[in-house]
RNA sequence: GGAGAGGUGGCCGAGUGGCCGAAGGCGGCCGCUUGCUAAGCGGCAGAGGGUUAAUAGCCCUCCGAGGGUUCGAAUCCCUCCCUCUCCGCCA
C-alpha cells in the first residue's frame, strides 16, 4: 500500500513512477485523490457531531445524578444520534472504496529501476560461469529425467492432472539434498529457519499483495477459508504482522523450505514440458525485514546469498534487474538470477530477490521503534534461495554426459550419498 | 466434534452502564539524592485518525474482530476469531 499524504503531496510525482509500470494507473491516483478529499470531509463531519453528542450526553449523567429532567437533552441526543447514522453510512461506502482502490495500486518502482515494458527491456547485470562445451547433443531435462527413471510426468497427471510430476529414486534423494544444501547454507549465513503453515488466511495474502488483485493464481480451501501458499515469503514476512518491534531486533534473517502452489491462470502453453513450471514445487525462501535506512544494501546481500548456492553448484548463471514494466505488484526493485538451460540455448529464472520497501508493511502494518522513539514502517526484502525444482532441472541439463548419466555436483555428494546418476 | 473458562496498554493485572484511555505492579525514559553495576525520591510516557504551517492546541476512534441495545458501553446482548481446561477422535 502506498502512504497517502505521498499521494497527497506529490500526486505528480506518484503518476510519472507509477507510468513507468502502467500507463493506466495515473487515473487511479485523481480518483483516490478524490476519494480522500470526500472521505475526510465526511469524517470532519461525524466527528463534529460525535463530540456534541459525547458532550451531550455527559450532561445527561450529570443533570440525573442532581434529580433532574433530562427528556428534553435525550430527545436531542436521539436526533443527533440519527444524524451520525446517517453520515456514518456515507463514509462506510467511501472508506470501502477507498480502500479498495489503495490495495490495488501497486508500488512505485525504485528510482534506480531501468524503464521498460517487458521481459525484453530487462537489463543484465552480471555474469558468472561458462556453459560448458560439449560435443554430443545435449537432451533436454525431461527426456534426461524420464530416462533416468526419476522424472514420472505421466504418474503426475494420473495422480493430480498436467503441470504435476512424480520425482523417484535418485531425483527424490536430490531434491532433498538440494533443500538441506540451501537451507543449510543459509542457516551458516545468519538467516533462522521457519517452517510455517501452507495454508493461510486472506488477510495474510492481503498483507504481502497476492490479494486482493491476484485470487485467481491461488489455490482455496474453500470450506475453511484458506488459502495455499503460492511462496514461503507470505507466512515467513506476515509473522511480524501488527506488531512494533524494536530497533535492536532488525534485521531480522529469515529462511524457510516449503512447497509453492500455484494456478498458472494466465500460463496455458507455456513451459508445458519438463519441471520449469509446476502447480506445486519447493522452494528455499530467504526473507528480511530491515530499517528502511539500509533496505538497498541488504537486497544486494540477499542477492549474493542466494547466486551463491549456484556458484557452489557450478552452474552458469546471470543476473538481471528488472525493468519497471516487469516489476512485481509489490517490488520497487527485483534482481532476478537466471540459470543456464543448454538444452533451450537461454538463461532461466530460478530467484526473484525484491525490496519492498514499506509497501508490505503498510498493509502488515509492521513497524519499529527507531532510537529516537519515533516509530516507522519497516522494509521487507524476499527473494528465493533457491527454487528447487528448477535448480534440480539444471543441474540435469548442465551435468549430463554422453552415455545418459548425470554427474552430482561435489557441494551435494555428501547429501545425495553418490557421484553419479545411472539410469535404472 | 462435545462441555466449560477466558481475551484489557511492552508485560502482569484491577475494573459489570456515565467522573475509565483505563487503578496498581513490573519494565522503560528523564532528573535528584546517595561514595558508587544497587536502593530511595520526584517526574514523563499507549496507538490510529481529523483539523492545522505545526512532531502546538482542539476533537474523534481504539479494552480480540464485527454487529446490536442505550441519551451514554471495556462493562449488557448476538456473531466470528483466538487461547486455556476437561471429554471424544487422531498422525
Amino acid at each position: 500500500m502506498l502512504d497517502i499524504e505521498l499521494i497527497r503531496k506529490k500526486p505528480e510525482f506518484l503518476k510519472r513512477r507509477l507510468a513507468e509500470r502502467d500507463k493506466e494507473l495515473a487515473k487511479l491516483i485523481d480518483k483516490i485523490l478524490y476519494i480522500d478529499k470526500e472521505r475526510r470531509k465526511t469524517i470532519t463531519q461525524i466527528e463534529n457531531l460525535r463530540a456534541l453528542r459525547n458532550r451531550k450526553s455527559k450532561e445527561i449523567g450529570v443533570l440525573r445524578r442532581e434529580g433532574k429532567n433530562t427528556s428534553l437533552l435525550e430527545e436531542e441526543v436521539r436526533k443527533l444520534k440519527e444524524e451520525i447514522e446517517k453520515e456514518e453510512k456515507k463514509l462506510f461506502t467511501l472508506q470501502k472504496e477507498f480502500r479498495s482502490l489503495m490495495l490495488n495500486i501497486p508500488n512505485i518502482p525504485h528510482e534506480s529501476v531501468p524503464s521498460g515494458e517487458g521481459e525484453e527491456d530487462n537489463v543484465e547485470v552480471r555474469r558468472w560461469g561458462d556453459p560448458k562445451k560439449v560435443n554430443f547433443k545435449v537432451k533436454p531435462h525431461w527426456e534426461i529425467g524420464e530416462r533416468l527413471g526419476i522424472l514420472d510426468f505421466k504418474k503426475g497427471a494420473t495422480l493430480a492432472g498436467s503441470r504435476f510430476t512424480v520425482l523417484k529414486s535418485a531425483g527424490a534423494t536430490l531434491e532433498r539434498s538440494l533443500i538441506n544444501f540451501m537451507l543449510d547454507f543459509h542457516i551458516n549465513r545468519g538467516y533462522k529457519e521457519i517452517i510455517p503453515p501452507h495454508m493461510v488466511r486472506p488477510e495474510i495474502l492481503e498483507g504481502t499483495g497476492q490479494l486482493p488483485k491476484f485470487e485467481e493464481d491461488l489455490y482455496k480451501c474453500e470450506k475453511d477459508n484458506l488459502f495455499l501458499i503460492p511462496t514461503a515469503e507470505v507466512p515467513l514476512t506476515n509473522l511480524f504482522r501488527g506488531e512494533i518491534l524494536r530497533e535492536e531486533d532488525l534485521p531480522i534473517y529469515l529462511t524457510a523450505y516449503t512447497p509453492c502452489y500455484r494456478r498458472e491462470a494466465g500460463s496455458h502453453g507455456k513451459d508445458i514440458r519438463g519441471i520449469i513450471r509446476q502447480h506445486q514445487f519447493n522452494k528455499v525462501e530467504l526473507v528480511k525485514i530491515v530499517s528502511p535506512e539500509n533496505s538497498y544494501e541488504e537486497l544486494e546481500k540477499l542477492v549474493r546469498d542466494a547466486e551463491e548456492i549456484l556458484r557452489l553448484l557450478k552452474l552458469p548463471y546471470r543476473v538481471v534487474e528488472l525493468c519497471a514494466g516487469d516489476l512485481g505488484f509489490s517490488a520497487s526493485k527485483t534482481y532476478d538470477i537466471e540459470v543456464w538451460f543448454p538444452s533451450q540455448g537461454k538463461y532461466r529464472e530460478v530467484s526473484s530477490c525484491s525490496n519492498c520497501e514499506d509497501f508490505q508493511a503498510r498493509r502488515m502494518n509492521t513497524r519499529y521503534r527507531d532510537s529516537s522513539g519515533k516509530i516507522r514502517f519497516v522494509h521487507t526484502l524476499n527473494g528465493s534461495g533457491l527454487a528447487v525444482g528448477r535448480t534440480l532441472a539444471a543441474i540435469l541439463e548442465n551435468y549430463q554426459r554422453p552415455d545418459g548419466s548425470i554427474e552430482i555436483p561435489e557441494v551435494l555428494r555428501d547429501y545425495v550419498k553418490a557421484d553419479t546418476i545411472y539410469p535404472s
